[in-house]
DNA sequence: TACTGCGTAATTTTT
DNA sequence: TTACGCAGTA
């Protein structure tokens, strides 16, 4: 892994650089240009393609090329020229070479990505703020109702189907798709489906379901164009095709800008999408001086609307008569690397023999390795002592020279652990904090301020030790406020309760002061405030500054662009959509300027969460990041992680709604497209490295190694075989950890004792509360659900008894088994002695009783009867669930008109007792919904579902069932013959059985809980149940421990 | 060649 | 919760 001979471009650096990753060239100097380079800085009029591979001096040439122009143009002013590109940080760097090479007169050149462009160019006009994702999902959420969903509308979860609302609409600005032209394809539709049913050929219920669809598509997008205008709101995508509108709209405006750019330059051209290819022929008019500039091997971006095979359609389709000129000196890689990255790009579609990469380095370089691992634990081990050796023996000179790469976020954690043991620097791109302790301390202090209600970020926040509390007096609070049903607040309150504390007065006037400050004023005028108080608690670690900084600095970003009168109630509001919505905070560059007014408030954003010496200082730091966040970089040192199958490649996931083939501007995606972006996901990554690039795979029983690495081997074979290419096949030490290292074995045996993050005081005094009272265990269906679901709920909800409120879900629930109990009650009743089943029943209806039970003005008496609004916070939400529970009433009655029945029980209560094999035994308790009388002793269960619609395997499974009969049987002294669980959404019921086999592992299940419940097991099993579970706010397992720095640059 | 059932894992990001 | 890939079957 050592370069044999360490050759550095970068002779400008004499000293290690300290986190500062250079984009590529910057090293060649102006007058360094070979002859390809010059050839296309020096080309003269007219459309010219540069196809420039990694490497080979890209960005360089443009900047090159724009001081060519500035040099030779007659007449020619900068703000003649345009360069376009597509990341803010990539434009900035163009920006920063040509001043630096150029001077100042370089500057006056128009920098920008293409969203800036186009942004300011709308703004001229009419004062607009751009949505960001996150922010349009917010948008569709508050605007609901007005989207009038049917079909992409989840009740229970309103939210569901935004994200891909937001990206089909984004998909349509991409290629140029108006709402008006959308609703047009779907109106053609479905005349068509219409022509066919006219013809006598009906076109079935999956064609009119599919046409309702559509026009749910064409509905939602065009509604929420017109709302987003109204409030002069503009996307990332509508601001590109609205520029492409308004310069089509008004033809002086475009001659102007036509006239005014006579030199256009687009770098990374294959991330192009059709709408941003539209607007450079626009912008190029009948002079097209635009040089574009990329690499089909690099098209990475493809999932955000990049069209495919951008650099062809150029040449062949808009600009025939353009010049192409190809680069394929590579300046950066050894010859090793090369070759490996030639094998991938052989494997490409869109591969060119004209392209291969050719090096301008003398040496071959050392070895390409490729290391597999027995698991995930034992390849962070090792690239982070591999890294740390290297430093220590002197064959690296900075951290900072190496970079490890990764497919996605989450690959991460391990390596940020195994790294931290050794205590090697390290930056993370693109690192999000809101999971950062301190983060979650102050949100959880804005909500208890703002939510009175909500005790689990109350309990956090009481968990601070300004406020003296001691843990036991906490849970005491909460099992007090479950009896009294209120919130741990109201208790807290309670002036007879909590006399011994001395904190108490202090945490009332605390939350009283900024409930005040809260209702009066804005948010930002007392956010620093608190702020301030809060590091006061003396929870403050290093490195909480930094995250802190970044939450101050969203919240400032919220109160200046995205509020209205800046109250916390309308932050909290806001935040509870972005947490929904997947928002992320990270951290900002250090060397952005502050975007508001972070210093004024006597922020500081410079703490960095390692105190290093100033000799580490000057190692810099192994940078971290994905593989997208590493196009355009690069590194003497690469390590690549995790190359796994379904890992990378990833597996291919379409979007739920997608743009029709026919609305499809550009080429159409062909062939495994999927796995062709992934294979120059992986080109990227392997091109990143200058010296030493090795790849990390992991192969055991469930894990195999990534099928590119399988590809690369059979190459290798194939080559040796063949002997006929020498340079062609790709040299790779193909490496086995079979028996980990012993500093690895170490490391591993640290792991578990080192590893305690520091999480929020409230984690150790959630340890208080591990064992419950000996010998007075009682369990329920759903406790027993929850333990087995996630211990640590458990524990929340059933031993510390944390109060929370219940989910319009669970409300929906409750309220629908009263009212299903009524239903079921009359018509028993009506069925027994029909007269006087519904008093509401119209007499004019005539005829017996059980018709007069049919009547939905009975239905809609008995909701109406037993509904309550309590607890429901959205009134779109509440009215959907009651029309669902008119149709669920509806549709039962309906089904239990046909079948009759012999009710015995409704709502029967139980509690049995299962003795444990030594100590006392656990009580279990339930309620039966239904039991019908089948003959004599037999009976008939019923559970009602409100929820999804559950299947014959979870009836066939059901925990809760299975108690239900064994209760029923030694509590009732029935027979239960039959259990149905019966879906109300789909009026469905599904009839299952229990036997002796079942009772028995139910009970040696219920005893295996008891006693894990009475050891105090109380373990987080994290998954994907998180996403709807009260007690995140506290729960370790949702909580990051300190990470990295940002990379700064 | 489809279908069905089970186990596993849930991207990447532009102002 | 859901969707995909893989293995086993009609």
């Amino acid at each position: 892994m050592v370069p044999k001979s360490s050759v550095r471009w970068e002779s400008n650096h004499a000293e290690p650089r300290t986190g500062m990753v250079e984009l590529n060239m910057v090293e060649l100097n102006k007058d360094q240009l070979n002859a390809e380079q010059r050839a296309a800085v020096e080309h003269g009029e007219g459309p010219l393609l540069i196809v420039a591979g990694a490497g080979t001096g890209k960005t360089h040439v443009i900047v090159e090329r724009v001081g060519y122009l500035l040099r030779t143009a007659p007449g020619l002013e900068p703000e003649n020229i345009l360069a376009l590109t597509f990341a803010r940080k990539a434009a900035e760097e163009m920006r920063r070479r040509a001043g630096e090479y150029f001077g100042e007169r370089a500057l006056g050149c128009r920098f920008s990505t293409f969203h800036a462009f186009c942004y300011d160019l709308l703004r001229e006009e009419i004062p607009l703020r751009a949505l960001d994702k996150i922010d349009q999902w917010i948008f569709f959420r508050r605007h609901l109702e007005e989207l009038e969903l049917d079909y992409y509308l989840k009740v229970s979860e309103p939210g569901r189907f935004l994200h891909d609302l937001v990206d089909f609409c984004s998909r349509c600005h991409d290629n140029l798709v108006s709402p008006v032209q959308y609703s047009q394809y779907v109106e053609k539709l479905a005349a068509e489906v219409a022509q066919l049913a006219k013809q006598g050929r009906p076109p079935g219920k999956d064609a009119e379901q599919e046409i309702a669809r559509l026009r749910e598509h064409a509905r939602v997008y065009e509604r929420s164009e017109t709302l987003q205008k109204q409030e002069y709101l503009l996307s990332f995508g509508a601001m590109i095709s609205m520029a492409v509108s308004r310069l089509n709209e008004s033809p002086q405006l475009l001659r102007q800008l036509q006239q005014r750019y006579a030199y256009i330059l687009v770098d990374e051209f294959q991330d192009t999408n059709a709408a941003q290819w539209e607007l450079l022929k626009l912008l190029a008019g009948k002079r097209r001086n635009v040089t574009v500039v990329g690499d089909d091997y690099q098209a990475i971006y493809r999932f955000r609307g990049a069209s495919d095979g951008s650099l062809e359609q150029f040449r062949k389709k808009d600009f025939p008569t353009c010049e192409r000129k190809v680069l394929n000196q590579n300046y950066r890689s050894t010859k090793s690397i090369l070759n490996v990255a030639h094998a991938v790009a052989r494997k490409l579609d869109s591969y060119k023999e004209d392209k291969r990469l050719v090096t301008k380095k003398k040496d071959q370089g050392c070895t390409v390795e490729v290391w597999e691992f027995p698991d995930a634990g034992q390849q962070s081990e090792f690239v982070a002592q591999e890294i740390a050796r290297q430093i220590q023996a002197g064959e690296a000179k900075a951290y900072s020279d190496f970079a490890v790469l990764y497919r996605a976020h989450r690959y991460r954690n391990r390596l940020v652990e195994a790294l931290r043991r050794r205590e090697v620097p390290f930056a993370i791109r693109n690192l999000a904090i809101d999971n950062l302790p301190p983060v979650r301390d102050m949100v959880a202090c804005l909500r208890a301020i703002g939510r009175p209600e909500d005790s689990v970020s109350l309990a956090r926040v009481l968990a601070g030790p300004r406020w003296e509390m001691e843990a036991s007096l906490l849970w005491e609070g909460c099992r007090l406020a479950r009896e009294r049903q209120c919130s741990l607040r109201e208790v807290v309150e309670d002036s007879g309760w909590g006399g011994q504390w001395p904190g108490k007065a202090k945490l009332l006037g605390f939350l009283s002061r900024y409930q005040k400050l809260s209702r009066e004023q804005r948010l930002l005028s007392w956010f620093p405030l608190l702020r301030q108080e809060l590091d006061l608690f003396g929870l403050k670690e290093e490195g909480d500054d930094t995250a802190l900084g970044a939450f101050t600095d969203f919240v400032i970003q919220w109160d200046q662009e995205k509020s209205t009168a800046g109250l916390l109630g309308e932050f909290l509001e806001y935040f509870g959509y972005f947490e929904e919505a997947g928002g992320r905070i990270s951290l900002p560059d250090e060397d952005d300027p502050a975007p508001t007014g972070a210093a004024s408030l006597g922020e500081s954003r410079q703490g960095t969460l390692w105190d290093q010496s100033a000799e580490a200082e000057s190692l810099g730091k192994v940078q971290l990041m994905t593989v997208h966040g590493a196009k355009g970089l690069e590194f003497e040192n690469v390590f690549v992680l995790h190359l796994l199958r379904r890992a990378f490649p990833t597996s291919n996931r379409r979007p739920l709604i997608s743009l029709p083939d026919a609305l499809w501007k550009g080429s159409l995606l062909e062939g495994d497209f999927h796995i062709e972006e992934e294979r120059r996901l992986f080109y990227v990554a392997l091109t990143r490295a200058r010296s030493t690039l090795t790849l990390c795979t992991v192969s055991n029983k469930r894990q195999q190694p990534s099928r590119f690495l399988d590809e690369l081997r059979n190459d290798q074979l194939r080559d040796e075989q063949l002997r006929e290419d020498k340079d062609g096949g790709s040299e790779i030490d193909w490496k086995k950890l079979s028996a980990p290292t012993e500093p690895v074995l170490q490391a591993l045996r640290q792991e578990d004792t080192i590893r305690q993050p520091p999480f929020s005081q409230i984690e150790r005094w959630t340890g208080a509360m591990a064992a419950p009272p000996a010998g007075s265990l009682t369990l329920s269906a759903s406790g027993l659900d929850t333990y087995r679901q996630c211990p640590r709920k458990y524990q929340y909800s059933y031993v510390c008894r944390l109060p929370v409120s219940p989910s319009p879900a669970l409300l929906f629930g409750s309220i629908m088994h009263r009212a299903v109990r009524e239903l079921v009650s009359r018509l028993a009743a009506g069925r027994d002695a029909s007269n006087d089943a519904s008093r509401n029943a119209s007499k004019k209806a005539g005829g017996d009783a059980g018709r007069e039970v049919q009547q939905p003005e009975t239905v809609e008496a008995i909701l109406d009867q037993h509904w309550s609004s309590a607890g429901f916070t959205d009134p779109h939400q509440e009215s959907k669930y009651k029309e669902m529970g008119r149709e669920q009433l509806a549709g039962l009655k309906k089904a239990l008109e046909g079948q009759p029945f012999q009710l015995l029980h409704q709502e029967k209560g139980f509690q049995f007792s299962v003795k444990a094999k030594q100590g006392g035994g656990t009580k279990l308790l339930g309620r039966i919904d239904q039991i019908n009388q089948l003959a004599g002793q037999d009976v008939e269960l019923i559970e009602y579902k409100t929820g999804r619609a559950q299947t014959q395997k979870e009836a066939d499974r059901s925990l809760q069932l299975t108690l239900y009969a064994l209760a029923c049987r030694e509590v009732l002294g029935l027979k239960p013959l039959s259990l149905v669980l019966y879906n109300l959404t789909t009026q469905e019921g599904f009839r299952t059985t229990r036997g002796p086999d079942d009772f028995k592992e139910l009970q040696g299940q219920i005893r295996q809980v008891s006693r894990d419940i009475l050891a105090g097991k109380f373990p987080a099993l994290p998954g994907y149940h998180c996403r709807y579970c009260d007690f995140r706010p506290i729960c370790p397992a949702y909580e990051d421990s300190r990470q990295g720095d940002a990379v700064p640059g």
